[in-house]
RNA sequence: GCCCGGGUGGCGGAAUUGGCAGACGCAGGGGAUUCAAAAUCCCCCGACCUUCGGGUCGUGUGGGUUCAAGUCCCACCCCGGGCACCA
């Protein structure tokens, strides 16, 4: 026996050992299929060789990660521990007596594929797939128990022909106003067509032409297309997305000029939805701040529409021009003092002035000569102004246009201005402004020099120089004075809507959805254009449109009057493709946008159900039983862990993707996600040396009076895990010195799911320690021998398992895993302090318990242990209820609130027993002294507070 | 500015309905073992005072409710996140 071989013994778990066992268990659940999770019907009823044979039988669970985009630099440890959260559930869930889906796929269409490709030339499908797999091969080493067969990539051509399939039901669908539901435009046409519905020109369906049909159509679709700006550069001869434009509107590549150009887009109505997004959110199981992130997005506010008459002016048909505003304080209109239109208002133009009219002051002109000066003058500006210059100088600047209109309440004749404080995306794009109950209306007044009324009476101390926003009786207001805002606002409403000058509505911030990116590594969009511009969608049985093959990445050098041109452009002989829709074979041109990386992410849950169908989105069966499509709830994914960045876009477009489909009859259940819960982030500290360059993390040495490397001081910082700070870790790292069970333990023990929290890999070794101790308590590490035997525990130590054991599920069923090992470790402790081999009935729970933590030890604990089945599908140790209560506590007596002394008691001591034990105990006998007791408090099972 | 979270030992974090603050782990200290060290096992570990029995203070700050407050109420400070001229 060398040296070496006497110093560490032969079986002890260290990092090599669990080495061995975590590749030997993985080979070995892939050989059987262990995470093969069998659907109810369709495809994949098959479940693991080694598992139970009844699971399609059970209740399910379906619980789901936010898969990743597979990113070229790999995994650091921040990255699984969502993964590993979601896989100690499931794994928990399965020893319970349930059916768990779970599997992972990859996000995998974006821009830095392409971006790779366009600067070393290799294709962005290959560069995916080899950056999948190193992804995968990290992930498959932490033993997460995916159903792999389910593993899907929205690159993949079978699952993006999918993403164009509800494309399609989305271009083929209009939302019913009366029912609030999307229903196919087939149904639409055919209202059209037999004359239930008046067709919008009046004249009878028939007549009109096919392409007017199509052009009638496009206008109920919640698919449609829309002109919308664009970043366009010439430089590089592609649109870009807004975060690659730097704040001084140049390329963030190449700095090269960028120009916002008007183009052909593909919109998506989801604005239609914003009442039943915003009504489901309280059927769903989601944190309050997410809700409410959800709920200020969509941004809903009640107010009214209301017409302003303008005489001078006539708008395009040559009436009288009218603006109409939106306010959600139509109470205050007796003290609109003048009104203002975005810049960019198409009414604007029809309102401008020949000249200034009389009583037209300088601070209003810009100093114009005249209104279609100030106006052009004022919108050249506005043009220069970047978002950022808007956001933060929000000084009021404006300019009149020369117009006057008309109050419709009181006939006043108030003048009409142009200001960039009004947006042309919110509302109308027009406002009436009320400076007595609006801060912003109050600071265009003051510079202005426009008239202020108060409509409702502040309080007296109230400064006299400022809007009153509160609450109050209406003033100044005719017929609705003394009223308070709410009956006010009904009151006004109801006139207004009398004299035919207003009605009440709602608003949303919400717009709808900018769907089209001019890019190349997306899904085609599967439409096609006839010669009128009208768009046809490719039929679901010519799906999928393949992404051409075509890359000619290098850049077009285009003049600054060159139209936005989307890389598919240049696929010459793609471009156009020939279709028959029934008025004979002709050329189309196709689209040339593709979808953003939105798209695909808004489903997959569908397709981790059923992966292979390939007559349908989702086997109809399986979907109902995986989605829980029976319950009066919104049902859906049980458990969707993810990151809070996605709390808005991602989960309301997926919402809105659903809702659709489920309006089609797609889908059974109201909503996607039943439950989520977002995860923290591992972030860790960065040093930096005195230049301020970041050094080597790891290397950084904690010395009494601060940091240093390689002897020098430097400076602490706390931050996200990455390359630029030096302090990324990896999971191969991890793997090499600990194992993945214990990588798995540290980052479940590190604390609350929810919570962000500091990675130090100084702390992993408790953990590994943890996992030591157990193998220790049951194997012999010079002989490898079992040391368990059969004789009974303890009384103390079977009442300290029991109690684990309920400690433990509760834990685990509210996804508290750091508490869960805490107790486990704690009975662990006792187990080492036992001078006898560890009974039976405390290693089998013990090892079940584990089990989800650690599931490659536990495997090989659990097979060691004589067990010919897998610990997967183990069941989860029970509690015994009697054994969760003491014969006798210890419970505290205090006085006048301070602990004092400790009396033991028999555990279901009455109030009057637990009151003579304590004043019969002599510590507080002598601290009482004699003096009088004015009243003894006991809380049975906790204390005894004694009030002298 | 508005809307959400959150402030507990040297560090990560525990603490049912208001009922023994600091579970569990890391770091640190002491002991056993060892020729020695590592590993392992045992003990200590909020601050201050102490006659070593214990006492006083202590959960961001200041008030309050209560027999009893990390937990409830009021005011404020700090940190993190979201939105931001949304009429």
């Amino acid at each position: 026996m060398t040296e070496q071989q006497r110093e560490t013994p032969a079986h002890r778990y260290d990092a090599q050992l669990a080495d061995t066992i975590e590749t030997t268990w993985q080979a070995r659940w892939k050989d059987a299929g262990t995470y093969h999770t069998p659907n109810p019907a369709g495809s994949l009823t098959e479940g693991p060789a080694d598992g139970p044979t009844d699971l399609a039988t059970r209740p399910k669970l379906f619980i789901m990660d936010m898969f990743p985009y597979p990113s070229g630099t790999g995994l650091h440890v921040g990255h699984p521990l969502g993964f590993i959260s979601t896989d100690v559930y499931a794994r928990f869930k399965r020893m319970t007596g349930h059916n768990v889906l779970h599997t992972m796929g990859f996000d995998a269409f974006g821009l830095p594929a392409e971006e790779h490709a366009r600067s070393t030339g290799v294709h962005p499908r290959e560069n995916t797939e080899a950056n999948i797999a190193n992804m995968s091969r990290q992930l498959a080493r932490l033993g997460l128990g995916h159903d792999d067969r389910r593993a899907i990539a929205t690159t993949d051509v079978a699952y993006y022909r999918w993403t164009q399939w509800i494309f399609n039901q989305i271009f083929n669908a209009w939302f019913d106003p009366e029912t609030q539901k999307a229903r196919p435009i087939s149904e639409l046409e055919a209202e059209f067509s037999d004359g239930s519905r008046p067709t919008p020109g009046g004249r009878p369906w028939a007549e009109l032409s096919i392409s007017e049909q199509r052009a009638v159509l496009h206008e109920y679709r919640l698919a449609y297309v829309s002109e919308a700006p664009v970043n366009w550069c010439p430089g590089l001869g592609t649109v870009l997305a807004n975060e690659e434009v730097t704040a001084e509107g140049r390329s963030d590549r190449g700095n090269y000029p960028v120009f916002r150009r008007p183009l052909k887009q593909w919109m998506m109505r989801i604005t239609a939805y914003a009442d039943r997004l915003l009504d489901d959110l309280d059927l769903l199981d989601w944190t309050d701040s997410i809700k409410t992130m959800q709920r200020n997005w969509i941004g809903r506010s009640e107010g009214a529409h209301i017409d302003f008459r303008v005489p001078t002016a006539s708008d395009e048909t040559g009436e009288v021009a009218t603006i109409q505003v939106f306010t959600t304080r139509p109470d205050t209109l007796f003290g609109a003092t003048y009104m203002v239109l975005a810049p960019e208002h198409e009414l604007v133009d029809h309102l401008i002035a020949d000249a200034w009219p009389d009583g037209t002051k300088d601070a209003w002109t810009g100093g114009a000569p005249s209104p279609a000066d100030a106006v052009a003058a004022y919108r050249h500006a506005t043009s220069q102004k970047s978002d950022l210059d808007r956001q933060e100088n929000k000084t009021k600047t404006g300019v009149f246009t020369g117009a006057y209109a008309i109050n419709p309440v009181n006939d006043t004749s108030i003048p009409v201005f142009i200001a960039d404080y009004v947006l042309m995306g919110y509302g109308t794009g027009a406002i009436m402004a009320v400076p007595g109950q609006d801060e912003r209306d109050w600071e265009f007044a003051e510079a202005f020099d426009l008239d202020i009324i108060r409509t409702v009476q502040p309080p007296a101390d109230w400064d006299e120089n400022a809007a009153f926003i509160g609450e109050g009786p209406a003033i100044n207001s005719g017929f609705l004075d003394g009223m308070a805002i709410a009956d006010a606002k009904s009151a006004m409403i109801d006139h207004l809507t009398e004299i035919g000058a207003g009605e009440g509505t709602v608003t949303t911030k919400l717009r709808d959805w900018l769907f089209a990116r001019q890019r190349y590594w997306g899904e085609p969009i599967p439409i096609v254009f006839d010669d009128d511009g009208n768009p046809i969608s490719i039929p679901d049985d010519q799906l999928p449109v393949n992404l051409p093959e075509l890359i000619d990445w290098a850049p077009r050098q285009l003049d600054e009057d060159s139209q936005p041109e989307p890389p598919l452009g240049r696929a010459d002989e793609w471009k156009t493709i020939e279709f028959d829709f029934g008025d004979g074979t002709t050329t189309y041109a196709r689209d040339l946008n593709v979808m953003p990386q939105w798209a695909g992410s808004c489903w997959y849950y569908l397709r981790y159900i059923d992966p292979e169908s390939d007559d349908v989105v989702a086997d109809p069966t399986s979907e109902k039983y995986w989605m829980g499509g029976d319950d009066a709830d919104a049902g859906g994914v049980d458990l969707y862990v993810g990151g809070v960045e996605h709390a808005v876009l991602h989960l309301l477009y997926a919402r809105f993707w659903h809702k659709v489909l489920f309006d089609l009859g797609h889908v059974t259940t109201k909503e996607p996600f039943k439950r989520l819960i977002n995860q923290g982030y591992i972030q860790a500290y960065a040093f930096k040396d005195e230049r301020g360059i970041y050094v080597e993390a790891a290397e950084v040495e904690e010395s009494g009076d601060g940091y240093r490397f390689e002897g020098a001081p430097v400076s602490r910082e706390y931050g996200k895990m990455g390359k630029s700070l030096k302090n990324a870790v990896t999971p191969d790292d991890m793997y090499e010195q600990y194992g993945a069970d214990t990588l798995r333990l540290y980052e479940m023990f590190m604390g609350p799911i929810d919570q962000d929290r500091p990675w130090e890999t100084k702390s992993v070794v408790g953990s590994m320690r943890l996992l030591q101790r157990i193998w220790r308590n049951l194997v012999d590490e010079d002989t490898g021998e079992l040391t368990i035997d059969a004789s009974p525990a303890s009384d103390d130590l079977r009442r300290s398992l029991h109690k684990t054991i309920d400690a433990v599920r509760t834990d685990m069923d509210a996804l508290s895993f750091n508490t869960a090992i805490a107790r486990i470790t704690e009975l662990n402790n006792e187990l080492t302090k036992l001078d006898r081999p560890t009974p039976e009935e405390v290693a089998d729970p013990l090892v079940r318990m584990i089990a989800p933590l650690v599931p490659h030890v536990a495997e090989e604990l659990w097979n060691r242990m004589g067990n010919e089945t897998s610990v997967v599908y183990a069941e989860f140790p029970t509690a015994d209820p009697s054994m969760l209560v003491d014969d006798e506590i210890e419970i505290p007596v205090q006085i006048k609130g301070k602990v004092r002394s400790r009396i033991t008691v028999p555990a279901d001591a009455d109030d009057a027993t637990l009151e003579a034990a304590a004043l019969a105990d002599p510590r507080i006998q002598e601290l009482i002294d004699g003096a009088e007791i004015r009243k003894v408090i006991v809380v049975p099972g906790r204390l005894v507070n004694i009030i002298a």
